[in-house]
RNA sequence: GCCCCUAUCGUCUAGCGGCUAGGACAGCGGCUUCUCAAGCCGUUAACCGGGGUUCGAUUCCCCGUGGGGGCACCA
């Protein structure tokens, strides 16, 4: 059997969308699993829609997601690589004049109305099409078979002639690509069910080439999620595009995780796998013949669960991305071990990069909020003023060495009184922290330091 | 309207003729705990309907119904 050529073939007419990546992921998990070929290839025939821009998008969300491949434009949008380019359509026009030729000489191929048109073989007859409301010429021929390899086969009829060079000279879809895919030597063709029904044309095609036809994967599209609504998931739908969570500090081996889930099962109750596994257990059979919808909520839990794992120096790093994106990130990172330290404290608690801004705040000004219904609730209990008395008075000599030494310095102060650790605890959070979440109050006292703990812990009472 | 694909908990799915229908997310309850998360334990919840085939159908076939896609000089 010859070696896996697949391809990912884009076109850059619009935000890269998250059904678009998942296609890509499955190309590329095939072919790192079976040690093919992956191929990107730029779709930009419709140069009304086209833009450069989009182009960058494409190279960017790809490499973001560790997709590399192995034939293609350059990521840095700089020349290419492989023996079957160029991997732009728009600069292929020659290779389609000699496959039209192929086709006219076949007398396949036919001009009416300035077009060009593919002919099917048979016996003609007009109908009226209901859908079109007019009259249209019908060609009595066989099914189209198509053996697909996650479908089975799927008998479709394709009785029509169809347009492969638009009047302006430029080739259609159809046309470009089953040339493409021939001339680079695809193997497989693996993309979304949506293309299904076009794949009868293609097929024609490819018997008007005298080419047999590669194998066909069609796989299952990704729907809104019950709560956006009904059908396919589409560019203004939320979280539909890669960009959006790159920009919200995902980590992309989280989201590819999720997408190679969607649609494929590895078997053994396994889910969160390292991508060496995904692309070990990855293969057609095994994907779904299905639909399935989207669901930003477990997209989210396996980002917290990577997030949970990160090295603190990964973690760290990811920390300042985000930071410097933010407006008062430049202040917020000034001292780099008390960032550090703090992004240590943040990393087991937080679910994603992005809750980072509120989580710290407080590490970083004096101007935190204080939130008014855990105020009510800390201060309506006991008597809090009294404790952070307590508090205070022995702040002076507390030693601030480890969370350790501030722990038992609390509890024998809650030990004298016949109080608990807790008496304290919430209290003194809000006065730090002005909220009732965060980490381990110690921590908080050692990382404020005694001066800056015993003045806000004064302020507050003076408010309070 | 025509054509194609599809159908198990709310969601992603396991199941490939005989199962107490399993896992994950979400939900709910509890434990743990200095708060909040996390974690741990438990729990609610599904075979779309009707015909066949068969000793026996979630599983195979057919028909409905639901969902999705396509029917362009878009890709």
């Amino acid at each position: 059997m010859s070696p896996v050529r697949v391809r990912f073939a884009p076109s850059p007419t619009g935000f890269f969308h998250i059904g678009s990546a998942r296609t890509a992921l499955f190309n590329w998990l095939y072919a790192r699993h079976t040690g093919g070929t992956f191929i990107l290839r730029i779709e930009d025939t419709d140069q009304a829609r086209d833009s450069e821009k989009f182009l960058r998008l494409i190279y960017d969300s790809l490499t973001w997601m560790g997709m590399d491949w192995d034939e293609g434009p350059n990521a840095n949008g700089v020349g290419e690589r492989g023996d079957y380019g160029p991997y732009r359509q728009s600069q292929r026009a020659e290779v389609y004049q000699r496959y039209l030729a192929r086709l006219r000489n076949a007398g396949r191929a036919y001009e009416k109305d300035g077009a060009i048109w593919f002919k099917q073989l048979g016996d003609r007859y007009t109908v009226f099409d209901d859908h079109r409301k007019k009259e249209v010429e019908k060609v009595k021929s066989d099914l189209v078979v198509i053996e697909d390899q996650i479908r089975g086969r799927v008998e479709r009829a394709e009785d029509e002639d169809f347009v492969i060079v638009r009047s302006d000279g430029n080739p259609v879809f159809h046309f470009v690509n089953v040339v493409d895919d021939i001339e680079m030597k695809v193997t497989h063709i693996i993309r979304g069910e949506d293309h299904l029904s076009n794949t009868s044309k293609h097929v024609r095609l490819y018997e008007g080439f005298g080419v047999t036809p590669p194998a066909f994967a069609h796989i299952p599209l990704i729907l809104k999620s019950p709560e956006m609504g009904q059908g396919k998931m589409s560019k203004r739908d939320q979280g539909a595009l890669v960009e959006e969570y790159q920009r919200r500090h995902f980590l992309p081996e989280a989201l590819v995780n999720y997408l190679a889930l969607l649609g494929w099962n590895p078997g053994e109750d396994r889910e969160k796998m390292p991508i060496a596994e995904i692309v070990r257990r990855f293969d057609l059979p095994a994907v779904n013949q299905s639909n399935a919808k989207f669901d930003s909520k477990k997209l989210a839990h396996m980002n917290m669960v990577y997030l949970l794992e990160q090295p603190a120096d990964r973690f760290l790093a990811l920390a300042k991305d985000y930071f410097a994106q933010q407006p008062n990130g430049a202040s917020v990172m000034a001292d780099e071990s008390y960032f550090a330290e703090i992004m240590s404290l943040a990393q087991p608690k937080i679910k994603s990069v992005e809750e980072l801004g509120a989580y710290t705040n407080y590490f970083f000004t004096e101007e935190f909020p204080i939130d008014d219904k855990v105020k009510a609730k800390v201060m309506g209990k006991g008597e809090p003023k009294a404790r952070l008395a307590e508090l205070m008075a022995t702040l002076p000599a507390m030693d601030f060495a480890s969370d350790a030494s501030i722990e038992a310095a609390i509890k024998s102060l809650a030990d004298g009184k016949a109080l608990g650790f807790g008496d304290y605890q919430g209290v003194a959070r809000l006065a730090l922290t002005g909220t009732n979440a965060g980490p381990s109050i110690t921590s908080i006292f050692r990382v404020l330091g005694r001066d800056r703990t015993l003045a806000r812990l004064q302020r507050f009472a003076a408010v309070a």
